[in-house]
DNA sequence: CCTTTTAGTGTAAATATTACACTAAATATA
DNA sequence: TATATTTAGTGTAATATTTACACTAAAAGG
């Protein structure tokens, strides 16, 4: 809960900043991607780290996460989510920083990337050639992410969200396969991807030297549910740090 | 990340009040139980609330958690996981605060309730029959909690922690069924349990009416992992609110 | 009409789940 | 001593799921 205390006084307590982060996964160049921040001044000055700041009076969570990711690379309108909850006394050198961390998801075609005066560069990086350490606890956070990602992969339709509007199975395929790191059998996903009648055909076909590709959209049922399709059986959940 | 302006200035900055909220859940009477405890000031005056409480600049959140719990609760030593962090701007009257929630397991019998002067009583209320509706949003905060239970249970070893260090067989059995709300199977259990090596005998049996109960203790493996044993076999996750 | 690419279907083996019947050990008590 | 009671299992058949791999076929380009 609160505070039990007989008389409110917020002055009595010293108050620690608190921020957001966002972890934002794309897939480009047929690897999964991150997107990182090149910070312009003290501390970490000169590395990269992900793109987040400090959360204003009046607006929720998600909506701070949402105006700093564009603030500071230009993204929007994305699938976000909550990830865990990061405060170390002495993450960050300058005062008690607590740092409430998202997931992000987008196709990155969809997105153009801007560079803040808050910042040198901005740019996406292959999960597996990040450039050297990152600031703060920035590396911890991300590897948290990669986990959720990879976890969540198998009991929701969270891929969906790294495809464009409309993609082919064998795209979708792919998704699953470089996040899961492993290959699947093709017959069998068909199968599995048919079965959860999580699709939709637009008619539209994508030619090219063979059999043209069907292309699908991923059909939102009433109530824009997320947790309809499930890559395994079983029951599930949420795994942290 | 956190900040990229030039200078940072704590002070241009308003800082939303930062506190902990603790779900401790037990099993008592064969039910599942949540710890409250209930307001002695203004705001929610009389009504019941998760115990909780502002973090200080020095220690970290898990630590914050522990040490509120203990001052309002006198519940120590037992085990914590965070669970999501809730921070809608108006959740408390008062001023902006956001709060970072755990998830407390401990076995009751281990535990003896204390009421800190900041608080009218503190009492373990089943879950299926709570005081009416609690403070803030704490009945969002108690819901995530169960979810978050719920799913955990089939692939952690989570449920050992409402045991007594010492327990036989039936009586882990009766915590999953009460958690999942529905039977299993004895022997199928027997073997799950047997099959996933995670019990330890004690050597000690409990005699009463019929053939004593064999007492196991959890098997703590080196690193003290808590992912040894998975109820259902496929790969899981985490699910949010 | 041959090759390439997408889009599947069929199927057998292996593995996992579930339900339910059965055995047996260890004790209290009649 | 015999019987009931409780814990602690084993056995097994039916069903369901997963996995691997072979096979078919459609639609287009060359």
């Amino acid at each position: 809960m609160d505070e039990q205390a007989e008389t409110y006084d917020p002055t009595r307590y010293e108050r620690p900043s608190v921020t957001v982060d966002v972890v934002v996964f794309t897939l480009q160049d047929h690897e999964l991607h991150v997107l990182l921040v090149k910070r312009k001044h003290w501390p970490y000055e000169g590395h990269w780290a992900l793109p987040g700041g400090f959360i204003n009076m009046n607006e929720s969570i998600e909506q701070a996460a949402r105006r700093e990711l564009e603030e500071e690379t230009g993204v929007r309108d994305i699938y976000l989510e909550q990830l865990y909850t990061f405060g170390e006394p002495r993450r960050d050198p300058r005062t008690r920083v607590i740092s409430i961390a998202y997931i992000a998801l987008v196709s990155a075609d969809k997105q153009t990337l801007r560079v803040s005066d808050e910042s040198i560069d901005v740019r996406w990086f292959s999960v597996q050639r990040l450039p050297g350490l990152l600031a703060f606890d920035h590396d911890l956070i991300l590897a948290t992410g990669l986990d959720r990602l990879r976890s969540k992969l198998e009991y929701t339709t969270l891929a969906f969200q790294l495809l464009p509007e409309v993609f082919s199975i064998l795209e979708l395929k792919y998704i699953y396969e470089q996040i899961l790191g492993e290959e699947l059998d093709k017959g069998n996903f068909y199968r599995k991807i048919k079965d959860a009648n999580v699709l939709e055909d637009t008619g539209m076909r994508r030619e090219g030297r063979g059999r043209p590709t069907t292309l699908y959209r991923f059909r939102r049922n009433r109530g824009d549910e997320q947790f309809v399709f499930r890559w395994r059986e079983a029951r599930v959940d949420e795994v942290e740090s």
